[in-house]
DNA sequence: GAATACCTGAGC
DNA sequence: GCTCAGGTATTC
């Protein structure tokens, strides 16, 4: 499930792996991925040079550049089960969607769900497709941020969630940045203070810098651009371990469904405010 | 703000 | 063969 972390290390190794090779071809195996017909895109992206890549919360956007100056931009977003790779003598399996041809180079998108989404957009840097997304996590500075998610009254971790708030955060992190700031998931904005909201800001923040590090969590499916699982998962403190023992205090960390998610905490370290 | 649709594989 | 997982858009 790639968040933020997971997709900046698949914009890095875009950029570091593909940056100033010219698209040549696109092979569209299922065109439902795409945001637009596969001729469309095509005509787009074939033919131009990938010059940047650029990633707002979970987006990628990837800029095309014609030899005559002009560009096309492609947002990407992975959602549950997107992955991009290059693996020498890899035959593709029936989840891989597109294959993009880099003069010579193949590289994958593979997406077990379908859930991912590849579509042209206008403009790079800040698009319309972006504009119901708010500022990127670890771009936020507390002001902003407190200014969208202070005295609001919905369970604290449905508006880390919420993208329109913040963008970057998902199930994983959200937990886990609850974890490390004692704050229980079920806590409220309005009954929490500055410095409290203040520290879930910067852990959220200092776990996910920390994330992209170690190459990002491999839960179920996530693989880097060379097929190889994230390293993070063995540095999560809550996700995933319900019924066994808090890191910190020991005690049995609880399950429970907070905004309809699956939701991690432990009972004695996180304080409803 | 909750439920549902989208999809598939994993795990019972 | 059923349920669950999950990011987001959409719909109540």
């Amino acid at each position: 499930m790639p968040e933020l972390p997971e997709v900046e290390n698949v914009g890095l190794a875009l950029k570091k792996n593909l940056a100033g090779r010219r698209l040549t071809g696109l092979k569209v195996d299922f065109a439902g991925v795409l945001g637009q017909s596969a001729r469309a895109t095509r005509g787009a992206l074939v033919g131009k040079v990938l010059t940047g890549v650029h990633r707002h919360g979970k987006y990628l956007i990837v800029r095309f550049t014609d030899d005559d100056g002009s560009m096309a931009f492609l947002m990407i977003h992975l959602r549950m089960t997107g992955q991009f790779f290059i693996l020498d003598g890899y035959i593709p399996d029936k989840h891989v969607h597109l294959t993009f041809d880099f003069d010579g180079l193949p590289v994958h998108y593979r997406d077990i769900r379908k859930f991912g989404r590849l579509e042209l957009v206008e403009d790079g840097v800040a698009p319309a497709a972006l504009s119901h997304v708010g500022p990127d996590m670890m771009e936020v500075r507390f002001p902003e941020w407190y200014r969208r998610i202070g005295g609001r009254r919905a369970p604290i971790k449905a508006l880390l969630l919420n993208q329109g708030i913040a963008a970057g955060l998902g199930n994983i992190y959200v937990d886990e940045s609850l974890f490390l700031a004692g704050v229980h998931p079920e806590a409220r904005p309005c009954d929490l203070d500055e410095a409290e909201l203040r520290e879930v800001l910067k852990r959220g923040k200092q776990v996910m810098r920390l994330a992209i590090k170690h190459g990002g969590t491999t839960f179920m499916n996530f693989t880097n651009f060379h097929g190889k699982p994230g390293n993070f998962r063995r540095k999560l403190r809550v996700y995933g371990r319900g019924g066994e023992p808090c890191r910190d205090c020991d005690s049995v960390l609880e399950k429970t469904v907070v905004g309809g998610r699956g939701t991690v905490f432990c009972p004695e370290c996180q304080e409803l405010g």
